[in-house]
DNA sequence: CATGAATGAGCCTTCATTCAT
DNA sequence: AATGAATGAAGGCTCATTCAT
């Protein structure tokens, strides 16, 4: 019936939701665009549309651009750490642990390896996007920290830590953006030789001053 | 009199050089404002003036923006190689080398680290500048396996070497662009760590599996 | 309990009550809001809110923007005719009632002088506006031509008394809005002109040859 | 030919000029907008098409629309005060120079009635727009000073001069944009009243008791 | 070789207005 | 009567790029 038709059209799109919605529909857009095409490549009516909203939806529930990179960003740290917690909580073991840690990483990194790029690029002229990446990094030494409590590895700094967790992110991006591939490298070695790295690191009965072990390719 | 005004003329506008003076000191500028506000936040026209020339000159010398992105990149790449290059030749040892390699990077990272962010993000858009990246990193993996050359170490593998080359890219980075401040931590630690591992990575003497010195703060 | 439940839904909005008073309220926040900011630059969305009331309310009230503007003029304008009823009916005297008028003339102007100010630039546009003032200004002729009853200056054209009504206008406009002030000019020899003016056009035994009396400073 | 016609069309307007030409070109387009339908009704692309430029174009000249607003003022100010020293110069008497200027200002008033009205709108919000108008009224009071140089009127009031230019202003306004025709009023009577106010500001013989003279209709 | 005025597509943002609840 | 999320046309402004000189 053309009727029924014409009235499910007009509601393909609830007109009214709860904001809470919109807003996660529109921020779940705007990390995938921003994802695919890069940040200075979407504009916020694109979003808007692509989220099913018109264009002046999206300035009722974002200031501007940089705020719903912000929110993305956010959004995606989030989940990253949400999934951090559930991989540690099932883990048998340290180097369970660790390994299922790279696993996730190189998956997100993977996921949202534009979004990363933005970010990264965003980080130098926004002090925002900078507020809130330092205060990422800051809980991920302290995770690192917690993760040792109680092993006897009382002199490894936080120097040492940061070097790992710069080493993970970065190797992690490498695999995530091909760069891995196109130089002809074994992703599997790759990945095992920063998973040696954070087992050395968290591990109670790592043995610190053994060499890494081969990676398993 | 003719011959006065046209001289005159000449000396009003001093700019008529050889083509690639012309397109060096483009190329100058570009890389000094993408540096300081980022590729995004530079439109032609300001750049073609910060050079000294007036907006049309720059499409004279550049097919588009990106071009001239490419050319700044490379030139700071090349610099940065002409540097290594001297460094290695007036190193005294394998120690010396390392510790100089990561003086240069650092302050290379540092004086560049607005275009580099720049990089990063368009690295994730662009297939031109992706392939020269990757170029430069094949051509930094064989230098290490140079740098080695007749020493012991046939065992390590290109994944090593690669690993070590993102954790100093990154690691230098972070110095660079004030993570590392930010996060309250001693600089002289940190670059004391990559220092060690390029050591452990290049000098023939290393007892690889000696754990890594400590820091000299 | 659902009883509960509504009655505290009551509780939470009080606005629901006579349309009038609604009306009113919106009037009152457009008023302010035009006085402060200027037509142009005040949505309807925050004249609601300032109103207490939601957006949609707004329109429920008004056909559209320029609706509201028209009756905040009039409420203007009609408090305005009121207080002038109110200062005739206790003049002791046609001075005293002159140095009345153009007091109150004046506190007006100056309490919306805003409101003035973006009046003047919608009677240009609009000609519902345009329709309104003119009929204010008719009223203002009569009731000069009513102060004067009986007194012997049939000889005074309505021309005469529409020059004083623009003169007092503009003259009341200029003390407002700062304009005699940035001027360097003293306010009360100004405002001595114009009560001189007025009593010289209604006092019925005014000498119309005698010369302006210098003002009272 | 159609080789002609099409390189004919490309040439109806000059793709480069020199820019004062093209400012001016821009400025005259917005008094004429800006005039017929007020300044918030006309927005920067039509103003740069009806100049018969691009919306980029616009930019170049202009920071921003009140910028060439205040260029279209400054415009119109200037040209009246040129004609205002035109007829000086060229007035026999007093009497005469106080005619032509009500004859030129009401010209002016009418021609620019939409301008004005935008300009007093303005004013409220802009503090340089106010800024240049407050200039202006200094510039008429010393001319009126000047006007008077000689004669023995130095009894006369800077007050007395302002209240005099705001009636005058504010007749000729009342003229331009309909208001006197609506009251029903003579037009030519009203002008002999403003006419008469200016003669006795000016004029050295004036017998300042004098009642002003009826009206030549 | 260099100029620089001009272009115009398109971005970010606003706001008067609607409508389902 | 009131709500408030949503609309979408339109406005201000930018900037990579062109082209006649």
């Amino acid at each position: 019936m053309p009727t029924d038709t014409a009235s499910a059209l007009r509601r393909v799109r609830p007109r009214r939701g709860a904001p809470e919605d919109t807003r996660a529909r529109l921020v779940a857009a705007a990390a995938e665009l921003f994802n695919r095409h890069g940040y200075h490549r979407c504009d916020s009516n694109r979003i808007a549309r692509a989220a099913g909203y018109a264009a002046g939806t999206f300035y009722k529930h974002f200031a501007d651009k940089r705020a719903i990179f912000l929110a993305a960003y956010e959004a995606w740290v989030t989940s990253e750490w949400t999934a951090i917690a559930d991989e540690l909580r099932t883990a048998r073991s340290r180097d369970d642990a660790a390994e299922r840690i790279v696993a996730l990483v190189l998956r997100h990194h993977t996921r949202w390896r534009g979004l990363r790029a933005s970010m990264t690029a965003l980080l130098a002229e926004d002090a925002e996007v900078r507020a809130f990446h330092r205060a990422q990094r800051r809980r991920q030494l302290e995770l690192l920290r917690t993760m040792r409590a109680g092993s006897p590895q009382g002199g490894r700094t936080s120097e040492e830590d940061a070097v790992l967790l710069f080493t993970l992110e970065r190797v992690c991006d490498a695999v995530a953006n091909g760069e891995v591939r196109d130089l002809g490298l074994e992703r599997a070695r790759v990945l095992a030789l920063i998973r040696a790295a954070i087992v050395a690191a968290i591990a109670p009965d790592a043995e610190r001053t053994a060499p890494p072990r081969r990676a398993r390719a």
